[in-house]
RNA sequence: GCGGAUAUGGCGGAACUGGCAGACGCGCCGGAUUUAGGUUCCGGUGGGCAACCGUGGAGGUUCGAGUCCUCUUAUCCGCACCA
């Protein structure tokens, strides 16, 4: 028997499935579909990297079983296209940067195609394409008209000597990645998507669907719904006539109330403008604020640095509930974008609020029993009462939660409140390799209009220069003839926005572009959204279940809203596998030295080791290291597979002496794939193929079975001996096996004898034979060990284990 | 800081609802084949001479704990303009 070749065995089935459209998917409503989604990738320059395949072949596994199965799957493609590296390359090479994505996405497609990946290349979708991105815009059109889209004042990363807007992934310890000059806060304008509308919506979603629960309790936390009063607190400035007269806080502690000893307004707070010149401290108050601008909101929270604050001079403000006089400062912990941007500081029962006032030398008052506060805050509250409290003194903390908002109501000093940590999307970007966005500014009509649906797509102009404006507007503010427009609504002069929309925006709802992806009149049409959606089962990585998860099931409800979409949530499972770490158990990067090119490992194991080893090497979910050890056992597998032809032997039925064998693993291989524990499944695999080889031969119907488990993770090698096997055929069209309930058990069982919880002993049983069968055996196979003993219990497990406690 | 997770042989990792810890693979040791190296095949392989001891550490619940509870240590990931 020849070698094992298997470039050209690869190469010859990837021609061959090409070639036949093999997995095209056609709608076909007699048949039960079933939709597996990807994450799409950005298709950098480094090409594939080494982890990619660890997903894609997983859900490649489970659409190839599916297929088996007799499902009719969607398995698709696409490349999220738009982003910074792409733009920066552009910059640096002088090359645009629709150049640079056609490349890379070729790069991208021969490394994919070669690891033989059934996807339904046809469908492919990129979401730099204008015909995509015409309906992205769309998408966002009809946010601006249901005021879903605002243009608001945020802080960015300005780059003072390179004079431009950073991401934050931009900034290294508050340096400009690349001139490592200092990065200060500028406010700019900035469009906003309301997703904060959808937060309860978005949480209340999380019960009907099937995610992991480390996904669900990521999201609930970034959704952050806490209960509780917003307060207002009267200040000195009450009559001063121009505002701001009132402070409103927002807490979750409403029962604290009577223990606030001083308030704190972050540093971005408009009142202080308001109150600038009345403020007898104007100047240290300006220079906190700077200062303050240059740190990030993970800085600023962090509770183990020292807290810093300016107290501000020449006002007061007035707690509600008992009078008393308190102080305001301005501190960097408070932050403008959660709750009202003010809190009222109660230091006996929040630990940034003690270590504050500690460092102030201001008052802390207990109000709730418990703890001592002169050592700490107590923020425990079970089985404590009020204290301190007027009115609410003896009552418990719930009690007194509700008790303290009935009386602010009765006293219009504030009200309850549900607050949410999710902030909305900031959805400007000052950069050119984004989706414009279609609207005008009218001074005539003095604000923001939309284009009209016929004027899209937008496209993006072809430009000098990629780099952004020393203003810091994107690029496309140097460009007169794409600024300069006509307002659709009035025909005066008018100007273009000259911002483009986050990389999130094109894969918010890719899924759906994939049911329909030529279609010229709608994002996908009616009838194909309505076999297809929603998506059955969407794996993807962990880093992506707070941001990318969020802002499409966002989408995807505003689309349901306004009846473009017929499902309420877009994805109906979702599973998220670890990363490939290198050897060394780190991130693979290229300052490391650790990075493993899949090129490399195709040409030296195959397609087919590649994939095997990536489903080997650990838990799914978990983090697993790249070895090049480990894929060497896989190919050792796949070789003693292909020697299988040379112990071939006739026989259409599964022999007496392996049926238990074949049955038991086609279970395991079935239910293993589901569960995602396709580590296991290849391991009962490669046990199988050990139980072959010790009888020394196998039959017909014994390769065909394990072909065909084996064929989802290396469909390759199998393709090839099954048609070998049986000239004519194809694996692909072929069924999945079925096993036997009945046959997946073995008739006779060892099972575990143990005195007071020791192993003593071990004895045969016939399965199911029984407790009392199981007793007698085990005492049998103990022997004299008992004599003399008193036996006070026996515990059985049914063909496991008999445990006698003895005295 | 906030949030999420992880910890088992020399290594990657198995272990159903609490029931024989270490499946499977790598590595290593011994043997066979081979001129040799490599490949392949067969056998062995948690520690300890043993009684026994062993799932990051300390307690606890239980007939029985890797699995449950309390405390603790270490590591990894995310934190809203990377995707």
């Amino acid at each position: 028997m020849k070698d094992y070749d298997y470039r050209r065995i690869e190469k010859k089935w990837q021609d061959y499935w090409e070639k036949h459209g093999t997995f095209r998917a056609s709608e076909a409503p007699d048949k039960e579909k079933f939709f597996i989604l990807v994450e799409f990738p950005y298709p950098s320059g480094q090409g594939l990297h080494i982890g990619h395949p660890r997903p894609y072949t997983a859900m490649d596994v489970l659409a190839r079983k599916k297929r088996l199965e007799g499902y009719n799957v969607l398995f698709p493609f696409g490349w999220d296209a738009f982003g910074l590296p792409t733009e920066n390359f552009a910059i640096k090479n002088k090359i645009h940067p629709a150049k640079v994505t056609a490349d890379n996405i070729k790069n991208f497609t021969r490394q994919a195609k070669g690891i033989g990946f059934s996807f339904d290349w046809d469908r492919q979708v990129n979401t730099t394409d204008p015909s995509y991105y015409k309906w992205t815009q769309w998408i966002f059109l009809r946010l601006f008209e249901k005021g879903l889209a605002y243009k608001k004042e945020m802080p960015v990363n300005w780059c003072v000597s390179c004079k431009v807007v950073l991401a934050n992934e931009e900034v290294v310890n508050g340096e400009c990645e690349r001139c490592h000059g200092e990065v200060t806060r500028k406010v700019k304008s900035q469009w906003m998507l309301k997703i904060t509308e959808y937060a309860q919506r978005l949480l209340d979603g999380l019960e009907s669907v099937d995610y992991p629960e480390r996904v669900k309790a990521s999201q609930i936390n970034w959704i952050g719904r806490s209960e509780g009063a917003e307060v207002r607190f009267k200040t000195s400035f009450v009559s001063g006539g121009e505002g701001g007269g009132e402070l409103t806080v927002y807490t979750t502690r409403p029962d604290t109330l009577f223990g606030a000893t001083y308030m704190v307004i972050a540093p971005e707070h408009p009142y202080l403008e308001k109150w600038a010149n009345r403020l007898t401290n104007l100047d240290e108050v300006a220079e906190y604020r700077e200062k303050a601008a240059k740190k990030s909101d993970f800085e600023r929270t962090e509770i183990a640095k020292e807290k810093t604050g300016v107290r501000l001079g020449g006002v007061f403000a007035v707690n509600p509930v008992n009078g008393a006089e308190i102080p305001i400062f301005i501190s960097d912990y408070v932050m403008l974008g959660y709750g009202t941007g003010a809190i009222m500081a109660v230091p006996a029962h929040d630990a940034r609020d003690w270590e504050f006032a500690k460092k102030f030398a201001l008052p802390i008052i207990e109000v709730v029993t418990g703890g001592d506060v002169e050592k700490a805050a107590f923020t425990g509250c079970e089985t404590s009462v009020m204290t301190n409290s007027g009115f609410l003194n003896g009552l418990g903390v719930g009690e007194a939660k509700a008790k303290i908002i009935e009386w602010l109501v009765q006293n219009g000093a504030g009200e309850s409140k549900v607050n949410f940590k999710l902030r909305d999307w900031v959805f400007s970007r000052q950069r050119y390799w984004g989706e414009p966005i279609p609207v005008v500014y009218c001074e005539k009509c003095g604000g923001w209009n939309a284009l009209p649906d016929d004027a899209l797509p937008l496209t993006l102009p072809p430009v000098e220069n990629y780099m952004p404006s020393e203003t810091g507007e994107s690029p496309l503010a140097n460009l007169e003839s794409f600024i300069n427009t006509t307002c659709p609504v009035c025909g005066s002069p008018a100007l273009r926005e000259t911002d483009t929309m986050p990389q999130w925006a094109g894969s918010s709802w890719y899924f759906l572009r994939y049911c329909d992806p030529r279609n010229p009149d709608a994002l996908a049409s009616k009838e194909k959204l309505d076999y297809w959606m929603g998506v059955d089962w969407y794996n993807g990585g962990m880093e992506h279940t707070t941001l990318h998860l969020l802002y499409s099931r966002f989408w995807h409800k505003f689309l349901y809203d306004i009846g473009a979409v017929n499902t309420d949530e877009p994805y109906k499972k979702r599973t998220s596998h670890g990363m490939i770490l290198g050897a060394d158990g780190q991130k693979m990067s290229k300052s490391r030295g650790n990075v493993v090119n899949p090129d490399d490992v195709v040409r030296d194991y195959g397609a087919d080791g590649l994939r095997l080893y990536e489903m080997f090497a650990g838990d799914f979910e978990k983090a697993a290291l790249w070895s090049s050890a480990g894929i060497k056992g896989c190919k050792r597998f796949l070789e003693r597979v292909w020697a299988l032809s040379e112990i071939l032997i006739d026989g259409g039925e599964y022999r007496e002496e392996t049926r238990r064998a074949f049955h038991k693993a086609v279970k395991k291989v079935s239910l293993d794939i589901h569960a995602l524990k396709f580590n296991t499944a290849i391991a009962a695999l490669m046990s199988l193929l050990n139980e072959i080889y010790a009888l020394g031969s196998i039959n017909k119907a014994e390769l065909r079975t394990f072909l065909i488990l084996l064929n989802p993770f290396a469909p390759h090698i199998t393709e090839e001996m099954f048609e070998k096997a049986s000239p004519g055929c194809v694996l692909n069209e072929q069924s999945w096996p079925e096993y036997d309930e009945g046959l997946c058990r073995d008739g006779e069982v060892e099972i575990a004898v143990q005195v007071n919880g020791r192993l003593r002993a071990r004895a045969l049983v016939v399965a199911g034979g029984g407790d009392a069968a199981m007793t007698a055996a085990a005492k049998a196979a103990l022997g004299t060990a008992l004599d003399g003993k008193e036996i006070v219990k026996e515990i059985v497990v049914p063909d496991k284990l008999v445990n006698i406690v003895v005295r």
